[in-house]
DNA sequence: GGGGCCGTATTCAAGTTTTAATACCGGCAA
DNA sequence: TTGCCGGTATTAAAACTTGAATACGGCCCC
């Protein structure tokens, strides 16, 4: 499961009605093309198949346009995704950058919470891969995979301690803030 | 363009000649499940595909079971996608990971001089994202992205370095050695 | 001796991604 | 005025991935 739904989810429900182009265009402008390999055609095949799952609605205010907005099960699913971008480390850093793009839909305890598991996560992965890495012996070079997960595990344990400080600390506005931009979506609205 | 392609070339260019459920047995056995995200399927459609591109031949020495080897385009594209997948560092591993599972088919000035590449690549990726880092104003969460980016590729950058040393230093036998296994292959062949 | 389970080996359908192509519109230069 | 380019908006076909399903043989155990 790659970020693309997420994204997809989280630009519509930011604008709180859009369509393909739009969303399109802002997750270019926002370097999604490399971080998160966003091709146009994935794009427009999720606001299909999210709407085929019930996550989305359709409707066509003018011919050769079609508007998505969120059902109350895309809301869900949403939020679902999102945690589960920031809780979860994987192989591929796609989620996470997703995630991060979407960090203000969340409450900031919340937020820190997800970050605290993700750690835990992280540390138990590097704690497996450092064991591997102890007792490898055949052939030598397969020794270099499991220092290379060990690394990157490290890597990942500095970055999320360093967020989850940035947070405790007050750093970007975040839903439910006092005197934020609120739950609903703070995008900037199409002129 | 993923890594599936790169891993079921080198171990059908390890064994000599193979089939699709030894490669897989193989693969799953290094956790390239884990860290390639490969499964049986993609396996069989890599071989199926290969084949069609002619990079693999098919035989059949028994019914129920397909064989295979690598042409000599197959040698040729196999070469390729492991220089590639040293060279340019991409955001998701799997690539690199493959990569380093093949390592012992590069010779070792070679595999310096992939990594060498690799790492003018990582420093600009850095030196850009750095910059984005420093101009960006709105919304400030996305700075969290760039932040991301340089700390990756600042883990990327030190890792790299590492391997080169290692390499200079003489570890793991490589392709061309003088007493090594050779460059045909040094695959455990199957009993 | 047959019922179930494990290992061998592959296929299939559905979902997703990738790449290229399509269509239309407005402006501007030759 | 026409020819083309860039921006808007989507579609289509092919390639790839995912997850489950299939088939068959051997072995073990009651």
């Amino acid at each position: 499961m790659s970020a693309t739904r997420l994204l997809v989810l989280g630009v519509v429900r930011g604008y709180g009605r859009a369509h393909g182009y739009l969303i399109g265009n802002d997750l270019i402008s926002w370097g999604a093309g490399d971080w998160a390999n966003i091709k146009w055609g994935s794009i427009y095949h999720a606001l299909k198949q999210l709407t085929k799952d019930g996550y989305l609605d359709e409707d066509w205010p003018v011919p050769g346009r079609t508007d998505y907005q969120l059902t109350e099960a895309g809301e869900f699913e949403y939020k679902r995704l999102l945690a589960e971008a920031f809780r979860r480390p994987q192989p591929r850093p796609d989620m996470l950058f997703a995630g991060l793009a979407m960090l203000p839909s969340l409450e900031r305890e919340e937020a820190i919470g997800l970050l605290e598991q993700r750690l835990a996560h992280l540390e138990s992965a590097r704690a497996e891969a450092a064991e591997k890495l102890d007792g490898w012996q055949e052939p030598p070079h397969v020794r270099e995979l499991y220092g290379l997960w060990v690394h990157t595990a490290d890597g990942g344990i500095s970055w999320t301690r360093g967020l989850i400080d940035r947070l405790r600390s007050g750093e970007y506005p975040m839903a439910g803030d006092p005197g934020s931009p609120g739950v609903a979506g703070s995008w900037p609205l199409p002129a």
